[in-house]
DNA sequence: ACTATCGTGGAAAGCGCATTCCCAAATCTG
DNA sequence: CAGATTTGGGAATGCGCTTTCCACGATAGT
């Protein structure tokens, strides 16, 4: 159907051999002659290699698998566009997987990486994994097999990655919180086998301790703007003498959460910041369009996919590095003191 | 290096072919004896088919090529998701390809996934396309090779698709700001070649001649975030006193370049609506936590990429359909008179 | 009872390409 | 100028798998 390397062999009057020679990059080149006649036949016919006849004949192929939680949530889709900045122009491809929180999805979704033969995964949305013994035994058989594993949150032993340093950026933020006169507040948490959701949580209540103040309560709810939503709904149904009492600040572990919280807080009338702070995590892009702006911990998005992109391009050096957001405090967590 | 059908064949003390049989859906099923030594000796390897060698020995890959503008744009990552759901458990696998906008990398995206040889590619964020003969015939041999493309937007003659029709939307939205009682118009448009920003524009100023009414101003800018701040800004600082005599609606061909020109007004301390009312196009969720609410022309964004992957998987019939926005009214263009 | 049919497993032929190996011609050396 | 060496094209092999095509034994039909 589709042309083969063999019809233009045959039409510029070469081998196949030759034919491949100068149309992929090889270490023998033909002479420029022959040269020209092959690629002005490949030209002619619109010939395209067979990408799959090539990783096989190779053997790798130029794909690497990219696995998030939701591509439409803007932490991922900010990271995804990193990434494709970061494999830049080397040819690599993408192969994009969701697993919508769900960890047989995301074990699926290995797995048929794995079977793609991708050079290397990404793994961007996972949860605790320590855990999850099948993931971890699939990808030790995937590295013993050659492919490449960067992990963006908590890499793992065995794998190099990017990792984000969630409870000490929790403690830089509480710190801050609390020197811009913040005392009571409230952890609106996430799953609670996220580890990246536990580990903000944590650090943000040790740096609270360790400043001899304790959190007013702590909150779960599903890692989702629609369970922030929900959490804090319930909160503020059942606190509203807590409220009233003072300025309470909310630590939302991600900011998709704290867009829910500030949906649920402002239904219920309530200002923000003046009859409650809210904070978040990540500094994604959407922020830029809240009013009031809301503060969080700026982790650099983009840059940690283009991180992970450049790592597997750099295949080998399967280096670590570790990231610490910033706290970047804005108008949603200004201090307003209550008259008593 | 990793473990071969062979070997799974061999463990199993079976031949090559009753192996494939077993192991892949085959129509021929081996006896259940000896199905289940084959599928023991898998598990026990922990054997996986290389894909590639599969693509290469039947004819198709189960492979689908998207291919986008900007993966971090709510708008584009909606719509992917929508296709990742559309998709579902079918085992087809998403190459994912962003081309910032520029033509060529559509280009090269799309003889990529030629040479992935994917069954079908969805191709959402193109541009005018009846000016780019190159891409035209490359879709065409891609067709011809038995290669299904799905266009979001703008369907071709020779694609199925869903067609998103721009200016009928936009004229129903006009006619629904008129009625609320608008009468001076700004259309921020994007591109000139970008047929959708086009289409929006023109369909919005079909509407308004329509009427009787005419714009008070058509300016250009990106099609994005950044251009339409631009935009919006030279259109304020120029524009003073319009804007002082009567409450203008900015009509912004996209939400995205809404929430830009937004913040331009407001860093011109500028009160939406009050001063000046924004509408977009679109509906993307992130609207969700802006205030005040973004009026805009609703686009059931997942759906459209749901439909788009469904019809991936039906092979065969390529269907095209046809999507008219929904006007949604909210805070951003509540109606002032001006006192004279 | 003997042939026609079916069901099953195995051998072998590709799928499209990269690459090793081989050989002829060209270039170099002294 | 003869022999040693390099250069460059072509034939052939194999990557891992699917899928005819065969051969063989079992079953059915008359």
């Amino acid at each position: 159907m589709a042309i083969r390397l063999t019809d233009v062999a045959n039409e510029a009057g070469v081998s196949l051999a030759t034919a491949s020679r100068v149309l992929n990059g090889s270490a023998r080149k033909p002479a420029p002659e022959i040269s020209d006649k092959v690629r002005a036949a490949a030209e002619k016919l619109g010939y395209f290699p067979n990408a799959q006849a090539q990783a096989l004949a190779r053997a790798s192929t130029k794909l690497v698998g990219l696995v998030v939680r939701d591509i439409a949530d803007p932490y991922f889709s900010t990271i995804a566009r990193g990434v494709q900045r970061g494999l830049g122009d080397s040819g690599t491809q993408v192969l994009l997987a969701s697993t919508d929180s769900d960890p047989t999805r995301e074990i699926e979704a290995v797995r048929a990486f794995m079977s793609q033969r991708t050079d290397a995964i990404i793994l961007s949305g996972s949860r605790g994994m320590s855990e999850d013994e099948q993931l971890l035994r699939l990808i030790e058989s995937y590295q013993e097999n050659g492919g490449q594993v960067v992990v963006i949150g908590q890499p793992l032993a065995t794998t190099g990655g990017i990792q984000i340093d969630n409870a000490k950026t929790s403690e830089n933020l509480a710190g801050e919180l609390i020197r811009a006169g913040h005392r009571s507040f409230v952890v609106l948490s996430g799953d609670r086998n996220l580890l990246t959701s536990a580990d903000r949580a944590n650090g943000f209540l040790t740096k609270l301790k360790r400043t001899g103040l304790s959190a007013v309560d702590v909150i779960h709810g599903a890692f989702s703007r629609e369970g922030a939503y929900m959490a804090m709904s319930d909160f503020l149904a059942s606190h509203a003498a807590e409220i009233s009492n003072q300025q309470l600040c909310v630590f939302c572990v991600s900011d998709v959460m704290a867009l829910g919280a500030l949906r649920a807080i402002r239904e219920r009338g309530l200002r923000v910041p003046e009859d409650i702070a809210v904070v978040g995590f990540d500094d994604i892009p959407t922020l830029e369009d809240v009013i009031p702006s809301i503060s969080t911990a700026h982790l650099p998005l983009e840059e940690i996919g283009r991180w992970a992109g450049e790592m597997v391009l750099s295949h080998g050096d399967a280096r670590k590095m570790v990231v610490t957001g910033t706290p970047v405090l804005r108008e949603s967590t200004e201090f307003f003191t209550r008259l008593p």
